[in-house]
RNA sequence: GGAGGGAUGGCAGAGUGGUCGAAUGCGGCGGUCUUGAAAACCGUUGAGGCUUCGCGGUCUCCGGGGGUUCGAAUCCCUCUCCCUCCGCCA
């Protein structure tokens, strides 16, 4: 959520942003300016009451301490209705205050100078492209090449779990374990501290990261414990400082941590959900950055740098997009996409996000530094994907299958599965 | 799952209805002393809101929510979490 203030000063711009997100109005900021300023006055008239109850209580209990309990009588006698009155006027305030956040909710992060303005995924701004696709006829599908290899089997998921819940089979069970300890090993290497996480969350996270209230649905729950299972390791590891005031000289934190991850994805079909594109239970190394305000922007790049960097050791094609402000979402400043090439599918596969969220998650989480001035300020917040799972697998098994039918494993994965071939 | 105990400021730990946003100790910060440091001593040190150009004023917060009262950290209800014992268990 954007700070009230801000939205104060800046109406035109808040406007302005929210249309280009694609919102069909931006009401909401005026209706919200309006609501809080009714809600200041409230508060300016229930402290008034207060103090006026304050004192008057104060001055009972030194008379108390004296003994002069007829005095003190005589002042409680005089206290009439105020405190109706402050009770009336709470129940306003919450009211007021209520409707105040509803609006502020609706209200999206405003998207960076740089971030083209666009409604589809054709205004997105292909920024880079990296590697040479190889795009031979003979290159199977990933979902054929393994269905030979008996390495992913989506039938026995069916019947287990239900669909694109599939179970990853011998070689394909060690690459996947390979892969998630390249890209952890690679993400400590480079600064980021591993934490292991919880797969289920409460609703004080979801809320916080922004899944409650609009992205309810694409979660799965356990309605008996109240828990939310993890749609990704984002919720847990950003909750991890919710509601805590960091050193300066702490900063910036990096963590990554590997997660599986579950999404309804109600709605989806067709090409999409063919094979590893789209599951509901996948793997993915998360990495989530907490950062003095100033160093946001920079450490955006260095952070699409870094998954940049785990494509290129792969040697897997991709081109890295800048998404244009109608398709990055609602809680983001500026997001860049990976995209990794399936030439089996001779398509492109999102396996990373990178977002800057600037101060809008922070500020719901309440997570604060202590600036130059001794104040405390909200921090900024950024994630990754170094990397998602699937689709990453779905490459290999395409980028790197031969005619002959065998898979070469790529070089930096050959520590990980011990051989060079499968 | 059963029984009992607890939750107070960065930490430890007092406070059981009135001048308590909260003793004391540790830690942190500033100072005196010192060539420098330590020790000692003095001072200072929670978060948030409203209001004000500022000084300041004022309100809220003692795990969360609700209640009693002129007045609640303190009493009552409720939830959550933690600890101890028993049971169960990868």
């Amino acid at each position: 959520m954007l700070d009230i203030n801000f939205i104060r000063d800046h109406r035109e711009v808040v406007k302005q942003g929210m249309i280009n997100k694609g919102e069909k109005t931006a009401d909401a900021v005026d209706l919200v300016i309006e609501k809080d300023e009714e809600w200041r006055k409230l508060v300016t008239e229930i402290g008034n009451l207060r103090a006026e109850s304050n004192s008057r209580a104060k001055e009972i209990g030194k008379l108390m301490g004296q003994g002069k309990k007829e005095e003190a009588q005589q002042i409680i006698n005089e206290t009439g209705q105020t405190k109706e009155k402050v009770k009336e006027l709470e129940q306003k305030l919450e009211t007021i205050q209520k409707e105040r956040d509803d609006l502020l909710y609706q209200i999206p992060n405003v998207p960076d100078q740089s971030v083209p303005v666009g409604h589809t995924e054709e205004d997105n701004e292909v920024i880079s492209t990296w590697g040479e696709p190889n795009d031979e006829e003979w290159r199977l599908p990933h979902w054929e090449f393994a269905a030979e290899k008996r390495w992913l089997d989506f039938e026995r998921g069916s019947k287990v779990a239900g669909a694109g819940f599939p179970f990853y089979v011998g070689k394909m069970a060690r690459l996947q374990r390979a892969l998630i300890n390249f890209f952890l090993n690679e993400a400590t290497d480079h600064g980021y501290t591993e934490i292991q996480a919880p797969y289920f969350v409460n609703e004080d996270s979801a809320r916080g990261t922004g899944q409650i209230p609009d992205k309810e649905d694409m979660m799965y729950t356990v309605p008996r414990d109240g828990f939310f299972a993890i749609p990704t390791a984002e919720v847990p590891v950003t909750n991890f400082h919710r509601d805590e005031i960091f050193e300066m000289k702490d900063l910036p934190v990096y963590y990554t941590a590997y997660t599986p991850c579950w999404r309804r994805e109600a709605g989806s079909y067709g090409a999409d959900v063919r094979g590893l594109n789209r599951l509901h239970q996948f793997d993915k190394v998360e990495l989530v950055k907490f950062v003095h305000p100033d160093e946001s922007d920079k450490e955006l790049e260095s952070l699409r740098e870094y998954a940049e960097s785990l494509l290129q050791k792969l040697k897997l094609p991709f081109r890295t997009l800048l998404m244009c402000t109608g398709d990055m979402g609602f809680t983001q400043i500026k997001k860049y996409d990976l995209e990794v090439w399936s030439p089996g599918q001779k398509r492109w596969l999102e396996v990373s996000s990178c977002s800057n969220f600037g101060s809008f998650q922070a500020r719901r989480m309440q997570i604060r530094f202590r600036n130059e001035k001794g104040k405390t300020e909200i921090m900024h917040t950024l994630n990754g994907s170094g990397l998602a799972l699937p689709r990453v697998v779905a490459s290999i098994l395409e980028t790197y299958q031969t005619e002959s039918g065998d898979l070469i494993v790529p070089d930096v994965l050959v520590p990980y599965m011990g051989v060079e071939k499968i």
